[in-house]
DNA sequence: GCTTAGCACTCAATGCATTCGAGTGCTAAC
DNA sequence: GTTAGCACTCGAATGCATTGAGTGCTAAGC
């Protein structure tokens, strides 16, 4: 028997009309206002006594007994499952979403940072944006450019996307037919294999096997490494933090330190929108059901993205427990959505 | 006749207490205050008519009439002028950051990155870092890649510093001997040529020669134009922009706000480095000095960095306008030695 | 038995008067 | 020229009464 049986009609109505209220305004809802607001056919009185055991529950709560009700996590929770309706988003803005993604093609930082900001101004919360990863990713080429007598440039095509350069000193110049065997071997060791399969033991064996350019490789093929780690690590992008300011609960200097905080720390929000990605599907964390400390007065509303089906990265928006989630939700689906086929289209060459 | 002569030296010494005091307690300084802390061997009635004086001259201010002396912009100007004695750094420290900046040694961005955070750290205010650029930037190479049957990888070089890479969709396949000859022929081209005098002309005109394969080559140098386009626009690097919570004047939300718009703003802060860089000295901008309406309430202290004599950069510091100038310059300068000096190991190639 | 009007009660917020004290400016004495 | 003394100012803190939004409870009504 799922929660939403143990709830009446005009419990679950009441419920949505404090939580939606109180999304709006900010402040807590009492029950004239509900009589006076939302045209439910029946008394303050009446709402009391709902209200009254909606707080027994554990749904509502008083920041004080002369105050009206405000929604518990618990509250948001049971809104956010059973409740609430996702808004659905004017087709002029999905134009709007798309064209200015579509400006941004040719780069996909461009694209990351971009979504970021849209993200932030629809929503009015801070956004971020985990660019794709794949577990799936496969070197497509490895080229070694040589710039001048003692550089060499290492140059990483990843499929799908992105490319990774290094520039690494060596010790002899060498010639461009040599270069150019170097470049055909590695491509015919290292191309089409998973990023996940290239380790070190990997390019020690190729080192081998050329050893006699070692001396080059060595330098060469560390960086490699480097490079292939560096971008596994995960990279989010984040938008929009100013707006924290706007709302009125982090008013205080102290909770929106707090928020800020959280938000500097990259492994936190990294670390959701990589589960969000792992999941697959989309996800609300509210308060405190996320670990973190400073998460407590927060909730975060993430959807993966996807290429062909496969989920690459995530977005999300952080706001105070009191979001918009309905909004935000419609809003975090469809970006995630018109980004997905953005980059379908930059991504699977 | 400089402000100095105007200003005795008993006045000096007043002006430097209470703007020493102001800057690390934040409260009005009261002549008492003065009598106690700092050993002038005069009264707190002496003190009370000397301030008035300086208040009349415009060095001081007073919020009300029960409180203490503040320094008025003009004031601080003074102090920044004639007064401070810049700090030196430990040892330790400058170590320290030595060591934190070699560790990034390998690439410009995390170098950069680096640089914004232990500015931010050191000096507890927000930090940036405008990335090198050069006038005298030449291109030192243009290698195309075969990434594919259809798909061609721009790599660009430039001296001193940075790579960046584009790829570009072709419609014909090119064999590597033609890939070969196109690179050379490009490379005798544009090899060392300034980026400044690399513009759509000469581009169309190489078209030109090389015709045979021009429907590769229009999209390719295309690209060209827009990544050389794309990073003359200036690159700032921010970090510690929590820190402006921390400072007691931005504790209303308001006044934050004020600053991370400012912040956000690019333009503002890459304009006001790309001055400090231009002007080839260190610059301290005190409030309503600068004409962005936002900085009426913040400093900053910015400084270049230098190649072989050369600026290619600056980086800075904002803060309130009580901010701790002294350190600040003495954090600044050697921030920018030390960048300075990693980056000509890194870029002079 | 549910609904609701009525009422006593609570408590944050607001306004107002008072006090407190840090700091000043002025005057007169040194 | 310096300084002690003193009256004065005004923000901040404190205390207190008032207001009003909102509740819970009871008893009457449908």
């Amino acid at each position: 028997m799922s929660a939403y049986s143990l709830m009446d009609h005009r419990k679950k109505r009441i419920l949505q009309a404090v939580t939606d209220d109180y999304i709006t305004t900010a402040e807590p809802v009492g029950s004239r206002a509900i009589a006076r607001r939302y045209d439910l056919g029946i008394s303050p009185a009446t709402i009391r006594n709902e209200m009254a055991d909606l707080e027994e529950s554990g749904y509502l709560e008083q920041p004080h007994v002369s105050a009206g009700r405000i929604p518990s996590q618990k509250g948001y929770r049971f809104y956010v499952d059973f409740i609430m309706q996702t808004k659905s988003v004017s087709d002029e803005e999905k134009l709007h979403i798309r064209r200015r993604l579509e400006d941004r093609k040719r780069e996909l930082d461009l694209v990351t940072e971009e979504t970021a900001r849209i993200l932030a101004q629809l929503s009015n919360y801070a956004a971020f944006v985990l660019s794709p990863v794949s577990r799936a990713a496969a070197l497509k080429r490895l080229e070694l450019v040589q710039v001048d007598p003692q550089l060499v440039l290492v140059v990483l095509v990843v499929d799908p996307g992105f490319v990774r350069t290094h520039l690494v000193m060596t010790e002899r110049h060498l010639k461009s037919r040599q270069l150019a065997y170097i470049n055909a071997y590695l491509n015919s060791r290292l191309r089409d294999i998973p990023l996940s399969k290239i380790g070190v033991s990997l390019l020690k064996e190729i080192t081998a096997e050329l050893k006699e350019y070692s001396n080059v490789l060595e330098a060469t093929l560390e960086a490699v490494v480097q490079l292939l780690e560096c971008k596994q690590e995960e990279a989010v992008v984040t938008d929009g933090q100013v707006n924290i300011l706007e709302q009125p609960e982090f008013r205080e200097v102290e909770s929106a330190k707090r928020v800020f905080d959280l938000l500097a720390e990259d492994d936190t929000v990294s670390g959701l929108l990589l589960d969000t990605m792992n999941a697959g599907s989309i996800k609300i964390v509210i308060g405190r059901e996320s670990s973190h400390p400073n998460m407590d007065i927060c909730s975060v509303v993430s959807a993966p993205y996807v290429i062909e089906g496969v989920p690459i990265g995530a977005i999300g928006v952080l706001g105070p427990t009191r979001m918009h989630y309905a909004k935000v939700v419609a809003i975090v689906e469809l970006v995630a959505c018109h980004l997905g086929e953005i980059l379908s289209k930059m991504l699977v060459v």
